[in-house]
DNA sequence: CGAGATTCATGTGAAGTATACCTTTAGGCTTAA
DNA sequence: AAGCCTAAAGGTATACTTCACATGAATCTCGTA
């Protein structure tokens, strides 16, 4: 065993191409946000009266992933808690970001407040107690101290389903209850529509203030790669046009440059097994698609299994009927079959229809519903996902299905 | 022939249920004075 | 009598089910040209 570590290690020492790997990996903050200034500016200003521990105006934040929106609000973050902590002031600032989108995590009025209060330092039950009542506890936590809050709710979007307009307008309204601490609320969504699903004075006491965070162009991640790899990578590693390649490809796609900064380190990591001392361009496209499967099979292998079950209904049905559509009933019958083969409770086709649209909603599927006529109405369902991940995710989901 | 009614298979919203978990409370048991 | 433990009662969030009504174009019906 440890003749494997010491093998493991020494290739690891040995290693041929990164210098500081973590440079290119997500959760790396950088002490620079490039080519955000005018962003970072007006984050600042609109966060500035924390340091005089005044209240700060709620915040709407939109902007395409990877555009920067959470490193800015990170960066200005972090300058205001070094400054409150070199000026005092009698009060205490935290800064607390969620993301709505992880499933059992922080997708419910409940779920959020449990997590708040877990980052303040509290605990709650996963279950069992009336929500009201969380969010007394969370209010006494709050009131605890003499502090201000700014919680940072990223993807709100994508949570609104399933939380009530009621809570959000009562978690911006918070500050009227509040004695000792206050508290603001940054909601960051990607669907700039999303205010519209918004009743009219929740929307408006969360979107006191916008700002818009553009994708960037092939020129700006093009710097930003560069100032990147310099530190990520040994030198002359990367061989010609490998950084202007792939700036050009993501700014043609979404400008997401979290993205690209993946891009680049997979690039790498895969150079790296080769043993090859340079990156090439062909090492992008390899990693284009690693990602992309990475991307997917991971979150196959996360859902719950009667998600995976009807998925695999699908892939099933899509393999046996080539091309022809499919539709809500096929799927059904298909999962019905397979539920009594795997052992499986089968839910009701209600139930399967909603299971479709989170599907759809994470982009696994392409729905639409159509009316046939006197054929009666439903919906005609296409996996959006790359033929090699299906395969892939089949066998994934037999796996984890039948075993 | 064409306008309007019918129909089908499911979409979809609302209300209800099952489960797993929580707090409160009352009763019973133990302990110590 | 005070303290502690336990079990029942009463309550909640969440995932799922049940019920009931909504959809929308192909097809049918039937009056009319």
């Amino acid at each position: 065993m440890t003749l494997k570590l010491d093998n493991i290690f020494e290739n690891f020492k040995n290693n041929l191409i990164f210098d500081d790997k973590h440079v290119l990996q997500s959760n790396y903050n950088p002490s620079v946000v490039e080519h955000r200034d005018e962003q970072i500016e007006q984050v600042a200003s609109i966060l500035a009266p924390v340091l005089r521990g005044d209240h700060v105006s709620n915040l709407f934040i939109y902007g395409k992933t990877g555009t920067g929106k959470t490193l800015s609000i990170q960066f200005v973050s972090n300058e205001l808690l070094k400054r409150i902590k070199e000026e005092g002031g009698g009060f205490k600032l935290r800064i607390e970001y969620i993301n709505c989108k992880l499933k059992n995590v922080s997708d419910t009025d409940y779920r959020i407040l449990a997590e708040l209060i877990k980052k303040l330092g509290g605990e709650v039950p996963a279950t069992g107690l009336p929500t009201s009542q969380v969010a007394n506890i969370f209010m006494d936590m709050l009131e605890k101290e003499k502090q201000i809050l700014i919680i940072v709710l990223d993807e709100i979007d994508h949570a609104v389903e399933k939380i009530s307009d009621d809570f959000l307008y009562k978690l911006l309204r918070l500050n009227t209850e509040l004695v000792n601490s206050k508290i603001s609320i940054i909601g960051i969504s990607n669907d700039l529509g999303f205010l519209d699903k918004l009743n009219p004075r929740t929307r408006s006491s969360l979107s006191q203030e916008e700002i818009v965070f553009p994708p960037y162009n092939a020129t700006q991640l093009k710097d930003i790669l560069e100032k990147r790899a310099e530190r990520a990578f040994k030198r002359n590693i990367l061989g010609e046009g490998v950084i202007a390649k792939c700036a050009a490809y993501i700014a043609r796609e979404n400008g997401d440059a979290r993205r690209a900064i993946d891009l680049l380190r997979v690039a790498g990591e895969l150079a790296e097994r080769e043993g090859i001392k340079q990156i090439i361009v062909r090492h992008l496209d390899e990693a284009k698609d690693k990602i992309e499967r990475d991307k997917h099979i991971d979150f196959i292998k996360l859902q719950p299994k009667q998600f995976q079950a009807v998925l695999y209904a699908i892939i099933d049905l899509c393999d046996k009927k080539k091309n022809e559509p499919i539709f809500t009933g096929d799927i059904y019958n298909e999962y019905q079959e397979l539920c009594y083969k795997v052992k499986l409770d089968v839910l009701t086709q209600r139930r399967i229809g909603d299971i479709l649209s989170e599907f759809e909603m994470a982009g696994i599927l392409n729905v639409h519903v159509v009316s046939k006529g006197r054929m009666g109405r439903m919906r005609e369902i296409k996996l959006s996902l790359p033929k090699e991940i299906i395969i892939k995710a089949k066998e994934i989901l037999k796996e984890s299905l039948f075993y």
